[in-house]
DNA sequence: CACTGTACTGGAACGGATTCCAGTACGAGA
DNA sequence: TCTCGTACTGGAATCCGTTCCAGTACAGTG
C-alpha cells in the first residue's frame, strides 16, 4: 500500500461553457433526451436512398451484393453512401435476419490462464469468421452457469461455448435443453445429452504416461489431488489413474478430488502426508491446486524430489524455471479454443454435432525422482 | 504428442429418421429455411397481447413496470406471459431504445494473466449492472485496435474498455475520435485526448521503492528491461527509474524498452550482460519479459541473487514458490477492472470523464541481495 | 346536472434494415 | 408488330418492442 487511490475529475473538454452558437441543426429547445435513439443523428439507409433518389430496397441490394443490380445503380448508391458516411445499423440487421453473429462464452473464471488461452484461441477464430464473443464468468458458482446461458439466450447469441463449472447441475441441464442454439462443450461431458459438440482433452494418456514414469522410478504410493468432481477432467484423471495402477498391483493409488483451488491443494496435501500411507508422489490436478501443494510442502520443508515427487497438470509459462523443473502433463489450450470455434462454425454450416479429442502429453522434469528409501517422515502430526 | 486428435461424429439425436408425423403445426411443405426469423416460433409480444385480449402497448407497460397499469390488467397480462412462456426479444428492445446494454473490451491478449484478471473484475462489475461484455483480442497488432473499436461501434456498444496495444497509433486515435460512446482507458494515456476516463497504476511508486531497496543493498548499476515504449506503463517506469537515480548520482541506470515478450526479455538481458557496464540488478517489466530474462540468466548460469539481483513487475501466482523468491512490484488487476467498470457506469449515469490512479507496491524477496564484489563475469562474448 | 380531472387503455408511428412480390422497360424471337 | 422473357426497380410487409398521443370511463366537485 504505497499510494492512496486518487480520484480526480478531468477538466471538461469543451472550453466555452454554453455561449457559442451551436451549429447543430435546429436543436430542440430544452429537451434533455427526448428522442432516445439516433444518438448522433447518423444517416440511415433511408437517407442514403433519398440522396441517391432510389428505393431503400435498392440500397439494400447494392450493399448486400445482390446480383440483380445495374452498374449505374451501384455507383449512384455507393456515391451516396460515401457522401453520407453511411454505416449500416447491425442491430436492425440482427433483428431482421434473426442472427446476431455473436456467440457466448460461459466460463468459470477467465483469470485462469488455461481458460484465458482457450478464450483467445476461440475468439480469434470466431472473429475471423465474422462473429463476436460475449464473455461471462460464473466465478465457479454452478447456478450462474444456468443464469448465463439464459442471459446469452435472451441476447439471441447464435451459439454457445461452454466451460461449465458443474456438469451435473440440474438448472444448467434444463437451461441447455431450453436452448435452441448450437453449443460446444469445452472439456465437459454431459452424459445425458448428445445435442452438443465437444472439444475434449485426452487426459487418460497424460496420466498414464505420468504413472508409468513414476512407477518406473520406483514409486508405489501415488496420489492425485484433483479438482471438482463435477467436471470431466477430474473424472477422467481419476479413472485413468485407477486403470493405470491396475496394471501394477504393487502400486497403491489415492485420490483426493475437491476443487480447483489453492486451499484444496494445501488441505489435501496435508491430509495425505498425515495419513497412514503417505504417498511418495503427488499429481496436482491444476495450477491453483499446485500452488496449494507447493505451499504445504514448503511449510513442512518436504523436499522435491528428495522426499516426494511431483507432477502437475496444465502448463504455466513460469513453470520451466521452477526449481526443480516440474514434470507436467500438458496440452494446447489455444488449439482447444480454436477447435471449439471450428466445431461451432461447422454447426452453423449445417453439420451435425461433433466431438474432437485433443492429446495431452507428459513431460518429465527434475521434480520426479526415485522415492526415498524410508517413507518421508510423517512429521507435523497434530498434537 | 501422445495421441492423435480424433474426429468422430456423434449419432444424431433423433432416432426415427423422418417418418414419424411431426407434431409441428402445419409445417411448410419442403421449404428448408424460408422464413429466416422466428427460429423456434417463440411467442412475441403480439401473441401475448392477443391472448390476454389487450393491446401490445399495455403488455409493454406491464412488463416495463409502468405506473399507469391497473391490477386487473397486470394479472391478465402476466397470466398470458406465463402461459406462452414469453420472453422479450432484446434485439428489438435494443433497436428501439438505442442502447444495447453491452460494452466492448479491446485487449491486446486475454491470455496475459494481468489482463485476464482485469477482464474478470470488469465483467463481474458490469454484469451486476446489467451489461454484457464483448471481448476482442488485438493480439498486440496496433492496427487491430482501431479495427476492433470500429467493429464494436458497428455493434452499437454503449461503452468501451480499452487496453490498447499502442497509444500513438493514428488509426486508433482516429477511430476513437469518431466514437460517440464513452470509453475508459486501462493503464493508457492518450495525451491528445481528454474525452476518455482512465484507470491508471502508479508505477512510479513501485519503481521508486524498488530502486531505493536496491540502492540500499549497494547496487550502483540498475537496468530496466521494459515492454513496448508505446504504452503508459513502460513510459512511467522508465521515467520513474530515471528520476529515482537522479537522487543518487553514484547510480547508473540503463533502460531497454522493446516489447512485452519473452524474446525481448532474453535479448535485452544478453545485451546488458555483454555490455560495457553490465548491471548488478535487473528490473523485468512484465511476466513475459521475466521469462526471457530468467531463460538467459539460466543459460549463462548467472546466479540469482549472488551474481545479479532481480525484480519483476506484476505478480503471478506461482512466483511465490520460485527459488529464490522474487521481489515484485505488484498491483491489483481485479480492482483495476472493477474500477474501470465503475468509471464507465458513472459516465452512463451522466458523470464527466474521470481518472483514477491505483497504487502499486514493492515486495522484497530473496532475489535481491548485495551486489557481488566484482562485477559478474561478462562471459558469453560473441566469438 | 354539467364539468373537469384522473386513471387507464388502445392505436399507431417508430427504430433501421431485409426481402418478397409486383411491376416497368427493353430486347429478342415469332 | 405483337408477345414473351429478362433484367432491374419500387413498394410494402416484416422483424419486435417502445412510447407518444388521443381517447374513454368514471369519480369528484360546483
Amino acid at each position: 500500500m504505497s499510494t492512496e487511490p486518487t480520484r480526480r475529475g478531468r477538466k471538461a473538454a469543451k472550453t466555452s461553457p454554453a455561449a457559442s452558437a451551436a451549429p447543430a441543426p435546429a436543436a430542440a429547445p430544452v429537451a434533455p433526451s427526448r428522442p432516445p435513439a439516433a444518438i448522433a443523428d447518423r444517416a440511415g439507409m433511408r437517407q442514403v436512398a433519398d440522396r441517391a433518389g432510389v428505393a431503400m430496397s435498392s440500397v439494400s441490394r447494392v450493399l448486400s451484393g445482390h446480383p440483380d443490380v445495374s452498374a449505374a445503380m451501384r455507383s449512384r448508391v455507393m456515391a451516396a453512401v460515401e457522401e453520407l458516411g453511411y454505416e449500416p445499423n447491425m442491430l436492425a440487421q440482427m433483428l431482421r435476419k434473426g442472427a446476431t453473429q455473436t456467440i457466448g462464452f460461459v466460463v468459470g473464471d477467465i483469470s485462469n490462464p488455461l481458460l484465458a488461452q482457450i478464450a483467445l484461441g476461440a475468439e480469434v477464430a470466431l472473429r475471423a469468421a465474422g462473429y463476436a464473443m460475449l464473455l461471462t464468468n460464473s466465478v465457479n458458482q454452478p447456478n450462474l452457469d444456468a443464469t448465463h446461458i439464459r442471459l446469452l439466450q435472451q441476447r439471441r447469441v447464435d451459439g454457445l461455448l461452454l466451460s461449465l463449472s458443474d456438469e451435473t447441475n440440474d438448472q444448467t441441464i434444463e437451461a441447455l435443453s431450453a436452448t435452441p442454439t448450437p453449443s460446444v462443450l469445452i472439456d465437459r461431458d454431459l452424459r445425458t445429452r448428445t445435442e452438443e459438440s465437444a472439444v475434449l482433452s485426452d487426459h487418460a494418456a497424460g496420466i498414464t504416461q505420468a504413472v508409468e514414469h513414476l512407477v518406473g522410478l520406483g514409486h508405489r504410493r501415488i496420489a492425485l489431488i484433483a479438482g471438482s468432481p463435477h467436471v470431466r477432467p477430474t473424472r477422467e484423471r481419476i479413472n485413468a489413474l485407477e486403470e493405470a495402477v491396475e496394471a501394477h498391483p504393487e502400486v497403491h493409488a489415492q485420490v483426493r478430488p475437491g476443487a480447483f483451488t489453492e486451499v484444496h491443494g494445501g488441505a489435501a496435501t496435508r491430509e495425505l502426508l498425515d495419513g497412514r500411507r503417505p504417498p511418495t508422489a503427488i499429481i496436482a490436478g491444476g495450477n491453483q491446486i499446485l500452488v496449494g501443494v507447493l505451499g504445504e510442502l514448503a511449510a513442512r520443508q518436504v523436499r522435491i524430489p528428495d522426499d516426494i515427487s511431483l507432477v502437475t497438470c496444465d502448463d504455466v509459462p513460469l513453470a520451466k524455471f521452477f526449481t526443480p523443473t516440474l514434470a507436467t502433463i500438458g496440452r494446447d489450450p489455444y488449439e482447444m479454443g480454436a477447435e471449439a470455434a471450428a466445431l461451432l462454425l461447422a454447426r452453423f454450416g449445417g453439420a451435425e454435432p461433433g466431438v474432437i479429442t485433443l492429446p495431452t502429453s507428459f513431460t518429465g522434469g527434475r521434480s520426479c525422482a526415485a522415492p526415498p528409501r524410508t517413507a518421508p517422515p510423517a512429521q507435523g502430526e497434530r498434537p
